[in-house]
DNA sequence: AAAGTGACGCATT
DNA sequence: TAATGCGCCACTT
């Protein structure tokens, strides 16, 4: 990856998001200006830096994406659980409880 | 330079 | 309600 500014730029956001809380793609992208949210995942599908917390980052309706870094998304719903996110799905974040706006 | 690919999202079938 | 299609940005081959 050689854009890093963008890289940075989303890592400066999600390292942002408060414990026990999640983002979603799209909300992302939008700060950014993009219209793709495709590529905040290719940003954090290369990264794998711990103080990133990308596992708090989610789908538009909460559910979890299906390619997680360090595994599947079982991997990072465990990560979640351990900050007290609440589930209302096995693969779905209660978005209402946790949902974290961009500002 | 052109085509393929992807941690998405929304509209249309 | 589920499947399919397409836009969109940057990367890879």
């Amino acid at each position: 990856m050689k854009r890093k500014g963008l890289f940075i730029t989303i890592r400066s956001i999600v390292s942002k998001i408060p414990k026990g809380k999640v983002v979603t793609y799209g909300d992302i992208a939008r700060v950014l200006g993009l219209r793709n949210s495709r590529i905040v995942g290719w940003a954090l599908r290369g990264n794998q830096d711990p103080n990133i917390p990308c596992h708090r980052v989610v789908k538009k309706n909460g559910f979890l994406a299906e390619n997680f870094s360090l595994g599947t998304w079982k991997e990072q719903k465990r990560l979640l659980k351990a900050e007290k996110v609440k589930f209302i799905k096995k693969n779905q974040v209660d978005l209402n409880k946790h949902y974290w706006q961009i500002t």
